[in-house]
RNA sequence: GGGUAGUUGGCGGAGUGGUCAAUCGCAGCUGACUGUAAAUCAGCCGACUUCGGUCUUCGGGGGUUCGAAUCCCUCACUGCCCA
């Protein structure tokens, strides 16, 4: 049997020092770092998402500040046709730096533009056999739970692209109307599906527009693997946790967060998209339009924070594949371990 | 000292004789999740519970009443106004 190549995944709640620590491990085994976070993607989304510090080049050196560069001054390439080829956009020197660590998965479309689970997952299925080939480990580091696990799961989607105009059409219905909608032409997934949650019954109805059902997701266990994956989760205490939280958010203040909110939209980027895009920006963007106090604004984001963590616990704790340290020094040796035969 | 408004569950805040263990919001807890996932959505949230109920709550005490968080008396505390 030939040996499958190896993986190291880094999740954990926010806050909880991903990021940190993968670089770490990088620089230790030799690897590169596909962020796994559905809000880093987007260019000009930089405090608000907790990027890691980009390596200034070496001609701007010295320039200590936090100032990053717009993400509409670097926009000039024009999309092709080619969708993906579109959305992931190639930096001149070729990749996101940190650390002197190559970042994949961060600054790779502008905020106006959709990416979603399975635009990720052909996203890093294709970067991990170049990563592979130049000798290097794949770390998929980041928070977003379901963007790691259709890697790890190799999940399989529906082929069926999102379809705008059917679900702003579908928006407008409320969701009993959809349940009973989607009870009468696919009484299966309307038996499984939240009947309350209208993100899931439009995209159910949008896969039954196109296939006429939706097709049950196939048991993966049956399917070959092609990765081995190790898979490193921060345990951080509640209660440090809310600490590290609230301290990383003063932070992002004093480094003007609010500006790049502000920036964002006056590059173009609407308030409803922003307030989209949840946490940070959403309440900035409440903010900024006078919908709330800054107090309130403030208070509201903070708990926003700690609900979002919770909820990244909530998916965490149920995949049983997941190795749980609560010192991130740990990881080292296990890393170690994994790698050796 | 006089007048006046108030004192409700962790907080804010409804409720003004029975249908009130007490609307609601926040916080807290648990969870769901297959192309929006930082999004979206659900349940619990006085105590005990064999989940049907049982018990102790609405500043303290005393009353009226078949029955009070709701009415009366009184005490305490808080805010505002006049001294």
């Amino acid at each position: 049997m030939n040996k499958l190549p190896k993986i190291l995944v880094i999740a954990g709640p926010t806050a909880s020092g991903k990021s940190t620590l993968a670089i770490q491990l990088a620089q230790k085994f030799d690897g590169e770092i596909i962020s796994a976070d559905s809000r880093q993607i987007y260019r000009g989304m930089d405090l608000g998402t907790g990027k890691v510090e980009r390596d200034s080049s070496s001609v701007e050196r010295g320039a200590h500040s936090m100032k990053r560069e717009a993400w509409s001054v670097e926009h000039e390439s024009t999309p092709k046709s080619n969708e993906l080829e579109a959305k992931s956009y190639k930096l001149k020197n070729g990749s996101y730096l940190s650390a002197g660590i190559v970042h994949h998965g961060i600054d790779i479309i502008n905020p106006d533009q959709d990416f979603n689970v399975a635009d990720f997952k052909k996203y890093a299925l294709e970067k991990i056999p170049e990563i592979l080939q130049r000798k290097k480990l794949p770390i998929i580091c980041g928070g977003t739970g379901f963007w790691i696990q259709a890697i790890t799961d190799n999940l399989d989607f529906p082929q069926v692209k999102p379809d705008l105009d059917l679900r702003k059409n579908l928006d407008r219905k409320n969701t009993r109307q959809l349940f009973a909608q989607l009870q009468k032409i696919d009484p299966q997934r309307a038996a499984a599906i939240d009947s309350k949650n209208k993100v899931r019954l439009i995209r159910a109805l949008e896969i039954c527009q196109k296939l006429g059902k939706v097709p049950r997701p196939e048991n993966n266990k049956l399917k070959t693997k092609s990765y081995e994956f190790l898979q490193l989760a921060l345990d951080v205490p509640k209660e440090v946790l809310r600490e590290k939280i609230q301290k990383r958010l003063d932070e992002r203040f004093e480094q003007g967060m609010l500006q790049e909110v502000q920036n964002l939209h006056q590059s173009g980027i609407s308030w409803q998209r922003l307030e989209s895009f949840g946490l940070e920006y959403r309440r900035l963007a409440e903010f900024l339009q006078d919908k709330i106090s800054e107090s309130k604004m403030q208070e509201k984001l903070f708990f926003d924070i700690i609900h979002y963590a919770k909820r990244q616990m909530t998916w965490l704790k149920k995949n049983p594949d997941l190795i749980w340290i609560p010192d991130p020094n740990e990881a080292e040796k296990l890393v170690e371990k994994f790698l050796e035969d």
